[in-house]
DNA sequence: AAATAAAATTAGTCTTGACTAATTATATTT
DNA sequence: AAATATAATTAGTCAAGACTAATTTTATTT
């Protein structure tokens, strides 16, 4: 149906979407590792396709088939991720980028079988929402641990950043979906959060560890 | 590790070396359905990187690296096989394509982690052996059905044909691995032969047909 | 052995999707 | 507003891997 590369590009425009504020082609450059140039040609290409539409005040829209077929990507990559990690046995920091590959077989009634296979999961193990096959899907987390008011307890319920680095610091601090976070406190100097994990010791980490931790 | 191509090339010219005889450029691109001169090429690429050896005389052969790296290939189709088949629910008609795409993704433990979820399966779903991690694998069947004695008895051991075409007139016939086959008569004009499926009623098939089917 | 057919190879082209370098637009400073 | 920085775009190039058409090699007939 679609190149890599294109599938490439959608997945990346959907995911830049989920922020606020307008698409770019450098944007959409810098998330792929790509020449900004290279990304003006593949623009023009899935707007012949009416994939996506490019206006530069308003910047790189997806049109609804855009949208659809992104979320279906998307869809294929959060259920192998759940495969990967619940059949296979791997860890949530080794299974972004096998998932990366799996993404891209479409064979028709695959993802579905899949999804049925799994027991038709909610949530990926990074808890990222799973689309249905319609398309339908739980409103993603969106509240950050560094957003959260000093003393408060909350639940982690997803992780923004899904790089093995990110995860694997999460693993020695014993932190997983689910887990209990109180924030003690919050250094004023740099923003710096004190938190206590499920109950335990205070431990120290930096604001942009806070902003890649969603809570609920 | 390998291009998508570079691996469909040496899957293509590992399946060819289970024949006799020699492999010619003619018979890759045959097998392949590409033209002769882009398999100069790749002989050509397949060579320098020292996985194939290509003399006029023999023919194209593996090396000892690009049969060991075919044959993992050659693993992860047939692991994948048994996965859409047992797990997913699919029938034999529709795995081989699917396992196509899957069969290239080579991400380090995956075959292995696969390999075990599956229980270490012997044979795939078409009754190929399964390469083991070292490359070792069961004895592929090779007596066919038409190579039988009338009036002799037989279980289908596997398939040769593994096209859509051949296993949906196999499941018309309810012929599957497993299925007993006496071998009733050898029609002389055409080599047709009439056989008794399951000791039910007498069916003919043509001698293409009992080519495709292998035996113990 | 010569003629013919078939196979292999070379040369040149095409498409995809990347790149660099140069240029033009748009924002941001001063 | 002019100067400058940043972003977007164009033009041209490159590699992979396919193709066609033409040529050379090798096999097969007669």
């Amino acid at each position: 149906m679609y190149t890599l590369s294109e599938e490439n590009y959608l997945k990346a425009i959907y995911r830049l979407s989920q922020d606020e504020g307008k698409i770019t082609p450098t944007a959409i450059a810098e998330s792929l590792g790509n020449n900004p140039a290279s990304v003006v040609d593949m623009i023009r290409k899935l707007s012949e396709k009416q994939l996506i539409e490019y206006d530069k005040k308003k910047g790189v829209e997806l049109t609804q088939q855009g949208q659809k077929d992104a979320v279906l990507i998307v869809r294929r990559h959060r259920l192998w991720e759940v495969f990967l990690l619940e059949k296979l046995g791997y860890h949530w920091d080794e299974i972004h980028d096998i998932a990366e590959e799996l993404e891209h077989i479409n064979n028709d009634t695959l993802a579905d079988r899949l999804d049925k296979f799994l027991g038709f999961p909610e949530y990926d193990p990074h808890g990222d929402p799973i689309p249905k096959a319609n398309g339908k899907m739980a409103k993603p987390y969106s509240v950050t641990l560094a957003a959260m008011k000093t003393g408060s307890t909350c639940r982690v319920a997803a992780v923004r950043d899904t790089s093995s680095a990110f995860l694997q610091y999460l693993l020695k601090l014993n932190i997983g979906i689910g887990t209990q976070i109180q924030l003690v406190e919050k250094i004023t100097f740099d923003n710096s959060l004190v938190i206590s994990i499920n109950g335990k010791d205070h431990t120290t980490v930096s604001q942009k560890f806070g902003e890649n931790i969603l809570v609920e």
